[in-house]
RNA sequence: GCGCCCGUAGCUCAGCUGGAUAGAGCGUUGGCCUCCGGAGCCAAAGGUCGCAGGUUCGAAUCCUGCCGGGCGCACCA
């Protein structure tokens, strides 16, 4: 909650410190505002007395005591109480705290700050996208609406790695084992009834089967990867036309759990607008990268790494440790490579290139337009991209070594403030539970003695990310069908889709990120317990109550508000039932809090414990005590301004992780 | 070998910058639809917080060392 009284109260007691205490503003220890275990201990804690048991050489107890007998009155304060373990506990002036937050719950303020620019997705374009990747953009786009939610601006990009090696090995798939050329492969492509991004998730599979059968093959790749960085051939082409339609298939796939972008940015782009050749002048005119001349790396350009031991003596002589902390920016044949680009992007984030890329639009949803990054003059007016004051880059942990080296380029530079604000989201992946695995057929990977699969394209292992939200849809289909008989099959369609969206995306964040989800697929088709569908129904009911108090009475959301600003105040201040409903909106009034607390920990799991926790408890409240039923006036009143407002809440806490309130379910 | 992550109830996980009785979900057991929709609510059982030291008035939380597991350390991305 963004409440004046904690301002107020910070004030006040500063201001007692320094007259009671003796303690000048410099000397005093921050003071932190908690929320208690129990309600019934007080609305807001404050632990300063801890801090100044020892300075004082005091009890914690009395500095309380003494401090609360100090005070004096403060606005939007009912009353102040010392704990007898030494904390100074707050009571809200319930009422008015009530009635401003259901009148500031609405606004929105535009955007300020400098630009932060978020990178997710970022699937290789060759294959569906799976559940990791799902992890991926369920954090990076919640990410980006809690950044909103604070009122930054934001930029999402979406990085396209369309001239790798993995996309190399599709089109090698397609010339080699299939023997198709562009024509053949456009017409797969291009045809209706072929999920493409299907097609090339086996092909991928059977092209790696293909190079163990005889690694000459290797050679092919090689061939390969290196006409297509050439462009200009057939193979150029074919990986054109693969990474575009599987991008497509992407951003489709992404769609359809409300994840958006605003910027395509495309390897290839990169390269040819030679955006690497600036970023390594810049790098050599620093000394930050160096050209070895002799030993193993021979002939690269060399960055040293920081902070890190010897790299693992592949060789037996082990006595190269120098050549063992370096990491190759630019390869003996002269090629850039993964990290060289990476660098380039990065600099280009920060608006540090003194280049840009030309722009196109990719594709128009609704009136919103999709730019991608181009390397021919195009559109010509767009959209001011890059530039940025922040970026957070949101790759699983398995990239924690070269995102570390993108920091370290930056630094070496000597933009030190652009590396600090180089943030990189980690987490770790997303593998599948031993019997997720077995039921998909995937028996021969299921080795017991690891705790679970690791997911792998490479060897086609893994859930597709299509699959799992057809699953929850049909699932979810059949359970609206039966509860709501009266919709039309369009509503329950509707409402289907938005509750399997949330059944994945509340899965996806729901651990915190340092955890290794094992999917299971039992697990996150559950609509009970701990899932978005709770939180939903939560959300459902509170508007259905309301609907019906404006139904039958005439009472909506502007004469509830109104009407408990001249309330009698007994039932949200006296008794266990005025404690309920207070609690409830007090918890409700934390989401702000609690996306600060996220945003600052990266810790997005933060905001679904606290939807999920303030839908038990708004589930518990309307259980407890009646609303519609409820004769008396003033109670009744009062509790649907609570149903109001955790209603509301509610829903927000959703949208930030892009879930809708379907209008029942 | 070095670095990062994980180890909390039968299972899957929370526990916010150390603090007030260690919490959820699933599963188990027992209740609750003449009552605003049971994707729900109420209750019970279930924990030497991996182990051992240390710091502190106070440690699941911080430090050190072990044990167990995962990932990373390519002229791949």
């Amino acid at each position: 909650m963004i409440l004046p009284v904690h301002t107020r109260i910070r004030s006040v007691l500063a201001s007692r410190l320094e007259t009671a205490f003796g303690l000048t503003p410099a000397d005093q220890p921050a003071i932190v505002i908690e929320t208690p275990p129990n309600r019934a201990l007080g609305d807001l804690a404050v632990p300063v007395a801890f801090e100044l048991a020892r300075r004082l050489r005091k009890a914690p107890r009395v500095i309380a005591q003494e401090l609360a007998a100090a005070l004096g009155p403060i606005d939007g304060i009912a009353r102040v109480d010392a704990a007898p373990n030494g904390y100074l506990n707050f009571f809200l002036d319930r009422a008015s705290a009530v009635q401003q937050w259901l009148a500031s719950s609405t606004d929105a303020g535009g955007a300020a700050g400098t630009k932060v620019i978020v990178e997710h997705t970022a699937i290789n374009p060759n294959k569906a996208a799976h559940i990791g990747h799902l992890r991926n953009a369920a954090l990076g786009d919640t990410l980006v609406r809690l950044l909103r939610f604070q009122g930054r601006p934001v930029e999402v990009q979406n990085y396209i790695d369309d001239t790798g090696v993995q996309v190399a090995d599709v089109v090698v798939g397609f010339m080699e084992i299939e023997g198709r050329d562009l024509a053949g492969v456009r017409a797969i492509a291009d045809d209706p009834a072929v999920r493409f991004d299907y097609y090339c998730w086996d092909l991928y599979a059977r092209v790696t089967e293909w190079y163990a059968g005889d690694k000459a093959r290797l050679d092919v790749r090689a061939r390969t990867l290196h006409a297509i960085e050439h462009g200009g051939n057939e193979a150029a082409e074919l990986a054109a036309v693969i990474a575009d339609r599987i991008v497509r298939c992407h951003l489709r796939t992404m769609a359809r759990l409300n994840v958006e972008y605003d910027l395509l940015t495309w390897e290839g782009d990169i390269l040819r607008l030679q955006f690497w050749a600036t970023a390594f002048e810049q790098l050599k005119a620093r000394q930050a990268v160096f050209y070895r001349t002799e030993g193993r790396l021979s002939g690269c350009w060399v960055m040293p790494i920081e902070d890190a031991g010897p790299a693992p003596n592949d060789d037996a002589d082990g006595e190269d440790d120098a050549e063992a902390r370096e990491k190759v920016i630019v390869r003996s044949n002269g090629t850039v490579t993964y990290v060289g680009k990476d660098i380039a992007n990065q600099f280009w984030k920060f608006g540090l290139l003194a280049r840009d890329f030309e722009y196109r639009v990719f594709e128009t949803v609704g009136d919103r337009a999709l730019w991608a990054t181009s390397s021919t003059p195009g559109a010509g007016a767009h959209p001011a991209f890059g530039h940025a004051g922040a970026v957070y880059n949101v790759i699983d942990s398995r990239q924690a070594y070269l995102q570390q080296l993108l920091k370290q380029a930056l630094r070496q530079i000597g933009f030190v403030d652009q590396a600090d604000q180089s943030t990189h989201f980690s987490y770790e992946m997303v593998a599948l539970s031993h019997a997720t695995a077995r039921a998909l057929g995937y028996e021969a990977a299921v080795d017991t003695d690891k705790p679970f699969v690791e997911v792998s394209g490479r060897r086609g292992l893994g859930v597709k990310a299509d699959d799992l939200i057809d699953q929850l849809i049909e699932r979810a289909e059949r359970e609206v069908s039966t509860r709501n008989a009266e919709l039309d099959s369009a509503d329950r369609r509707r409402t289907a889709i938005a509750i399997a969206t949330a059944a994945v995306r509340y899965f996806l964040v729901k651990f915190t990120r340092g955890k290794v989800i094992a999917f299971d697929i039992d697990e996150a088709m559950s609509f009970e317990g701990e899932t978005g569908p709770y939180i939903q129904y939560a959300a459902v009911r509170a508007n259905n109550i309301l609907a019906k108090l404006l139904e039958r009475d005439g009472v909506g959301r502007t004469d509830i508000v109104a009407a408990i600003a001249r309330l009698d105040r007994a039932p949200i201040e006296q008794g266990e039932d005025a404690d309920a409903l207070w609690n409830l909106v007090l918890e409700a009034a934390r989401l702000d809090e609690v996306v600060d607390a996220a945003v600052r920990s990266l810790e997005l799991s933060l905001v679904a414990k606290y939807a999920f926790g303030l839908a038990q408890a708004f589930n518990a409240f309307y259980h407890q005590q009646q609303i519609l039923r409820e004769e008396r006036d003033e109670p009744r009143l009062w509790r649907a301004a609570a149903v109001l407002y955790a209603g509301q809440q509610i829903a927000r806490a959703l949208d930030l992780m892009g879930c809708q309130v379907p209008a029942r379910m």
